[in-house]
RNA sequence: GGCGAUGUAGCUCAGUUGGUUAGAGCAUACGGCUCAUAUCCGUAGUGUCCGGGGUUCAAGUCCCUGCAUCGCCA
């Protein structure tokens, strides 16, 4: 089969992309580079999910209709690719009237055959909300949100006969290994298929919804997030009849994070089966990437914005660190330090060096010219070798989304570089003329394992990967079946350094260890959390690294409201740049009119906590002086977000 | 509550079917080289392999149990 089609998930537009939105993404993009690579025939999709409440909601509050509140963020999404080096074929939007008639075509094929009935549920209704809530989600009986009771009430919806399907999903999942990868997520899937599978609800009522696509055989109905959404995987082929379904859907591989896999895994698999359709072929889920220790998720505040990691580290360096520093599957830990600590010893000292030294070397012992190589000793070919091996490795892993290890098995090649270098010492060699055979063969043994290096390297970092492939004279079209064999480099063809591939990045200021002063921070809380430090710390003192542990930033309040109930609490609204919830207990001291428009120091990475019903994200600073308490401040006014240090 | 996963050097993690002194990268210290857009190379370490019990000639690796963290389910 030459072709091959990944798609990421549709994104929900009622947030701005993060980082595991644009986590998925350049894995996709990777993906299908290195299938073209390989030569095949890719196509590589990826959209917006527009349609819910939420969306509704989302619009009301920014105050613009739904259309130009969906139009934006839809937009929002498909710019944030391009600089990250991330190239879609196809961008589909479930607004999009093709994909909304594709989504009626089904459903209405589905009903026609039996395998959507009409029926009707008892379920407890928050009416704030505007949902059904389940039971293990009150607190006291009462909707946390809206600390009120729900009504038990009846809604007649449509449902699909997934159940008919769970047999054969089962034997499917069984007799296929590879249906869903890692093998963790599959034994996850087979164990809740243990249990009988319940229809699913795939109708919302217009009394309720009306921003959703109509049932077309009721229109009093539109279709509910699964049935809209997962369908974009085939409407972006322009099914039934487009010829790019015909060619793709077979070879159609599905990207995801953990939080969607049952609906990937299960919904799915049964609709497709339900529709006649064959199933894909495989899923590959992915897991999280943990920002200081909290899940990270569109409802916390500490979002990465995949846009601002560009702008300080390129696009190639992020791409790099996300494919390198997690184990495809599990879960990974994200910090600017680590990113910084990445670029700087694998790009800039291994790679980026390995790469500047060979090419002033060919420039000053080889006049600029791929020198002409003679016969290579066992060290020469020692290189070669595990260049080749490394290709051979590199696809293995690949193929089975173990990028991380791909690389691995690259680096150790550029580490087995550098250590040739050193062995064989070019330089002395450039001072003798007798030698000059053999300097020949070194420089064209190095040159050559660059240039298999570059091809490895396309899909992950392309931009790099140009500009290398332009130094060594092999830019244009190349692919592992027509350069991936050793000795493509022509003697006498010119080679031409450029700039330094990856400049060397500062590392968070480390300022010199001050005495620490006497301030709200050294309350006896913040003691006991970092109270299991393994540095030494004498009582009263703590070291500098503890102090740095604590995210101190200035945050903006842009809302603030009085929590029901509590004569303590203030729900506050902040930009610490992002917008986040804190709550604070200073009701008693401050009106909340007052507090709109100040700046105040907050701990930013506090984990968050509920009170009184309502999470908050960090915590206010204030000085307590008596009974009077006063909030923290600085001295003029500075960008929301600054870090105090 | 049920099922499952994970727990290895300061940090991030590898450790295949149980087999000699438990590994890599980063960080640390010392030494060496100079081609490098400023690095690379070498050397040195440190580990109650989560705790406890068991099987075995031999267990990080298998079994039981406890603890911790996480996930799925109810």
């Amino acid at each position: 089969m030459n072709t091959y089609y990944l798609t990421t998930p549709i994104f929900y537009v009622n947030a701005q992309p993060h980082l595991g939105h644009a986590y998925s993404t350049v894995v996709a993009d990777a993906v299908c580079r290195y299938q073209r690579l390989l030569g095949k025939d890719v196509r590589f999709q990826t959209g917006t999910d527009e349609h819910g409440d939420k969306i509704v909601h989302a619009a009301e509050d920014a105050g613009v209709s739904v259309q130009e509140y969906v139009d934006t963020i839809s937009a929002m999404f498909r710019g944030a690719w391009p600089p990250l080096a991330i190239a879609p074929d196809n961008f589909v939007r479930t607004t999009d009237p093709a994909h909304m008639a594709v989504v009626q075509a089904v459903l209405q094929q589905v009903y026609d055959q039996g395998d959507i009935y009409f029926s009707e549920y008892t379920g407890l209704y928050c009416k704030g909300c505007e949902r059904f809530l389940t039971e293990k989600e009150l607190v006291d009986g009462k909707c946390p949100d809206h600390l009120s009771e729900p009504e038990r009430i009846s809604e007649q919806n449509y449902f699909f006969r997934m159940g008919k399907y769970q047999e054969w999903l089962i034997d499917h999942i069984t007799s296929h290994p590879e249906f869903i990868t890692p093998e963790r997520y599959k034994n996850e899937v087979l164990s809740f298929l243990k249990d009988p599978l319940e229809d699913l609800c795939i109708s919302r009522p217009t009394t309720r919804l009306t921003w959703g696509i109509p049932l077309p055989f009721d229109r009093r109905f539109v279709t509910y997030v699964w049935f809209d959404a997962l369908i974009n995987y085939l409407s972006g082929l322009g099914y039934p009849a487009g010829q790019d379904f015909a060619r793709y859907w077979p070879a159609a591989e599905h990207l995801i994070a953990k939080d969607i896999l049952k609906p990937h895994a299960i919904y799915w698999p049964t609709m497709l089966k339900a529709m006649g359709l064959a199933p894909y072929r495989r899923l590959h889920v992915h897991g999280y990437w943990n920002m200081n220790e909290t899940k990270m998720s569109k409802s916390l505040g500490n979002v990465v914005r995949p846009g601002e990691l560009v702008a300080e580290f390129g696009a190639d360096s992020v791409r790099y660190f996300l494919l390198r520093e997690m184990s495809f599957g599990l879960d990974a830990g994200f910090s600017r330090e680590a990113l910084v600590a990445r670029h700087n010893s694998d790009l800039t000292n291994d790679l980026g060096n390995l790469f500047s030294r060979s090419l002033t070397m060919v420039r000053n012992f080889a006049q600029s010219k791929v020198p002409q190589p003679g016969v290579p000793s066992p060290q020469d070919r020692e290189l070669a070798e595990a260049a080749m091996a490394m290709l051979a490795q590199y696809r293995e892993q690949m193929d089975h989304f173990a990028f991380h290890r791909a690389l691995a098995s690259v680096w150790e090649v550029i580490s087995r570089a550098n250590k040739y270098i050193v062995s064989t010492q070019p330089w002395e060699l450039a001072k003798d003329p007798q030698q000059a055979d053999r300097l020949g063969t070194v420089l064209y043994t190095l040159l050559e394992t660059l240039r298999l290096i570059t091809l490895t390297l396309r899909p992950v970092m392309p931009e790099t990967a140009v500009r290398m492939g332009e130094a060594l004279g092999v830019a244009g079209e190349m692919n592992l079946n027509n350069c991936g064999a050793w000795g493509r480099l022509v003697p006498g063809a010119a080679i031409t350094p450029g700039a330094q591939l990856f400049p060397r990045l500062q590392r968070e200021e480390k300022a010199k260890p001050q005495p620490p002063k006497n301030s709200a921070m050294q309350k006896s809380e913040t003691k006991k959390e970092f109270s299991s430090e393994t540095e030494p710390e004498t009582e009263g003192i703590v070291t500098f690294d503890t102090f740095q542990k604590l995210e101190l930033r200035v945050a903006e309040i842009i809302g603030a409201e009085k929590i029901a109930k509590s004569d303590r609490l203030l729900k506050l609204t902040v930009k610490a740049p992002e917008e986040r919830t804190i709550v604070a207990g200073i009701a008693q001291h401050y009106q909340p009119e007052e507090l709109i428009g100040r700046q105040v120091i907050i701990v930013a990475n506090l984990k968050p906590a509920k009170l009184m019903g309502v999470a908050s994200h960090g915590m206010v600073l204030a000085a307590k002086d008596g009974d009077r308490l006063v909030l923290s401040a600085v001295s003029g006014p500075v960008a929301p977000g600054s870090r105090v240090a």
